[in-house]
DNA sequence: GTCTATATTTTGATAGAC
DNA sequence: GTCTATCAAAATATAGAC
């Protein structure tokens, strides 16, 4: 109706490469890093049309938060809405946070910054978000101990046994590309498939009960060699 | 000799004051949320005072990193010079890891943020004092792996599987405080050592080979129930 | 919806007296 | 070694024309 200039079908609206501009600043240089004028620039817009999108810059910040996990949330709910045996959601868990972490290189990032920052920009909406990923794993864990194929664990403590080594690992890419002079080749070129395989058998290893680990249903403790 | 006030012996000096605070401040808001305005409040010593000691904020926040990483490595590297088993030396890596990240709450969300950052601010040095905590974790797994007790497994996906866990259970502490009216409290209240048993036995079971995993040296997958 | 210009505050860093 | 006063550069945010 008004001076609106037609968009290019599909083309990215204004506000997306504010949108896509912003999660890039803030993942590479955290919320008080991250400058509002670089974040124009990068989305090729101006500050006051930056401005006219999002109250400030606490609300942008917020909005690509609630975006990132409440996709994570549909993720892991996804692969419980699927069902199968505990084992097969738990393993479907792991995958999805793997495949978040590693196809949106953002995230990670941002994740790890807002611990650090002890939640200070934490909206409620966004830790629903954040409680929905928790619950699903407590579900999960929950149904497979019902079903006696794993032990009584805590969700959090499992959860956060889960999450951090592949957060870790994806944000640490950049890292250990920088510094890949001062560490033998072998050790940095770890791929991804490594850690999900490691915390895949770590996890399982972790929660299932002493008495199925083996079949004689023995110690679980191995005896010293 | 000069006009030097003689200080309280055992008292810290202005300069650890200002070392304190500064971890504290960068633990909190991270190197571009820290304000050396409040260091210097913090550490009750004025900001010229702190450029009289400190080159400049990135050399504070260096030095503090130098000494950190630096006491970490000394901590491990003392697991392994004490020797014991491969088994004992990896458990001991862990809960000396453990003891830094919960005893100097600085310290995992300076990690985190110097991860998500790119090790933007890593000097040489700092990346040396790091290299020497994966180095004596790769020497462990390769003594036990010469034994015959471990498998063959990268020491970077490993360290992550350890060190991840750990620092992020660590500095979500004040988070989980923050919203513990949003999660039930039985997985809030989570405490330390649960972390350190789920590492420990997760670890464990990912780097112990398949064919002493249980004692009929059969299938390292369980079938399905 | 988009841009130019600018107001206002904050912040890292220093000069210079004692 | 310590303090007061202050500079100069950034940085968030907005006013107002088109």
């Amino acid at each position: 109706m008004a001076a609106t200039a037609r968009r290019t079908p599909g083309a990215p609206t204004t506000r997306d490469r504010v949108l896509a501009a912003a999660a890039e600043e803030f993942a590479a240089r955290g919320f008080d890093g991250a400058k509002v004028d670089r974040i124009a620039a990068r989305a090729r817009v101006n500050k006051a049309m930056l401005y006219y999108h999002f109250r400030s810059k606490t609300a942008l910040y917020q909005a690509i938060l609630l975006d990132r996990f409440g996709s994570v949330a549909q993720a892991v709910e996804a692969v419980r809405a699927r069902g199968g045996s505990p084992e097969a959601q738990l393993r479907g868990f792991i995958e999805a946070l793997a495949a978040t972490a590693f196809t949106q290189p953002q995230f990670p990032p941002m994740w790890l910054r807002e611990i650090a920052d002890g939640g200070r920009h934490l909206a409620p909406p966004i830790v629903l978000e954040m409680r929905r990923v928790v619950g699903t794993l407590g579900a999960i864990l929950a149904e497979g101990h019902a079903a006696g194929v794993f032990r009584e664990v805590n969700p959090l403590v499992t959860q956060v046994g889960i999450v951090a080594p592949l957060l870790f690992f994806a944000a640490t890419g950049p890292v250990r590309e920088r510094f890949k002079q001062l560490v033998p080749r072998e050790i940095v070129n770890a791929q991804g498939h490594e850690i999900v395989t490691h915390v895949v058998a770590a996890t399982l290893a972790a929660v299932t009960p002493p008495d199925v680990r083996s079949s004689s249903g023995s110690a679980s403790r191995r005896q010293k060699s």
